[in-house]
DNA sequence: GATATTAAAGACTCCTGATATCTGTAATTA
DNA sequence: TAATTACAGATATCAGGAGTCTTTAATATC
C-alpha cells in the first residue's frame, strides 16, 4: 500500500503556487510541464484541490489556479486528505463492533496523522526556496 | 489506499495462535473457518508469516501452525511487514535525491511504524482473553 | 458582442495488484 | 501404507490507479 502518485503531484504543484509571486493565478499548462504531466490528467487533481477550497480557479483568458487560503493555514494532511479521500488505513471486516486491532491500527494512523497536520506547506516551501 | 484484507487476516490468526493452549500445532482448516475463508488462500497468507519466521509449520498428521517465537516479541509492524513487504508509504519519482516533501512523508511514515512496532500481541490477546 | 483562452466534467482505455478459489504435488507422521 | 498437512502454481475476477481525449461552460480582451 502506498500514497498514489496523484498525491505526489498535488503536493508538488501546491509548493510551486506558493512560491509565485503576486496574487496572478498560473494556467494549467505551465503547472504541467514542470511535471511532465499531460494538462488533462493535472487538470482532474487540480479541481479536487479546488473543490476542497485549498486552491481557486478562474477559468477564462489569463485565468489558472493560485492558493486561495492562507498561506499559513495549509498543511499536508489538507492535501493528502483532498486527494485520497479521508478514508481510513484499516477497516476491520470481520467484527464490526470495536476490534482491538482495529484500535491499534487506529491509533498508529492517528500518529502519522498528527504529524502530517503540525506540517505546513509554507515552511517546505521556504525551505525549497532558499536552496 | 489502505492496508489489505490478507494484513487483518494475518493479525487476526497471530492472536488466535497466541490464545492455543500448549504448544500444540493448529490445523489451516480450523483458522480457515473461523474467518470464513477458503483454507489455500490462507494457506498463502500463512506460508508468509512463517518465512518471516513468526510461526512454524509441522507437516503430516497432527500437523499445523504454532507461534515460533517468543511471544513476548511479535508486534503489530512484524505481522505488517510479514505480509505487505517492507515498503514505504511515499516515493517521490520527480526529484530523484532528497526530496523535501518525500523527507516530511517519511517522517510521518516513522511515526506510525513506532507505534505500531511498540504494540505487542500479547497484549492484545490477554485483552482479548480477558473478554 | 465575437473570439480566443482557459477551466470543468465526463467517458473511455490500459494496466497493475488485490482477492480468492481450485487442483495437484511433496513431505511427514500416525 | 494411508491420512493429513504444507506448498506451489494456474486461473478467474474485481477494483482502483493512471492517464488521455472530447465536449462544455465561463471569463477576459479586443
Amino acid at each position: 500500500m502506498r500514497y498514489s502518485n496523484a498525491t505526489n503531484y498535488a503536493l508538488h504543484t501546491m509548493i510551486h503556487l506558493m512560491l509565485q509571486p503576486g496574487g496572478s493565478p498560473v494556467g494549467v499548462k505551465e503547472l504541467a510541464e514542470m511535471q511532465k504531466l499531460s494538462p488533462t490528467y493535472l487538470s482532474k487533481i487540480l479541481t479536487k484541490l479546488a473543490k476542497a477550497g485549498l486552491i481557486e480557479s478562474t477559468p477564462g483568458a489569463k485565468g489558472g489556479y493560485k492558493i486561495s487560503r492562507t498561506k499559513q493555514e495549509i498543511s499536508f494532511l489538507d492535501v493528502i486528505n483532498a486527494i485520497e479521500g479521508d478514508t481510513s488505513l484499516f477497516d476491520c471486516s470481520i467484527h464490526h463492533e470495536g476490534c482491538l486491532i482495529e484500535n491499534v491500527m487506529r491509533q498508529a494512523e492517528e500518529n502519522m496523522k498528527a504529524e502530517l497536520e503540525s506540517k505546513l506547506l509554507i515552511d517546505i516551501a521556504k525551505e525549497a526556496q532558499a536552496k
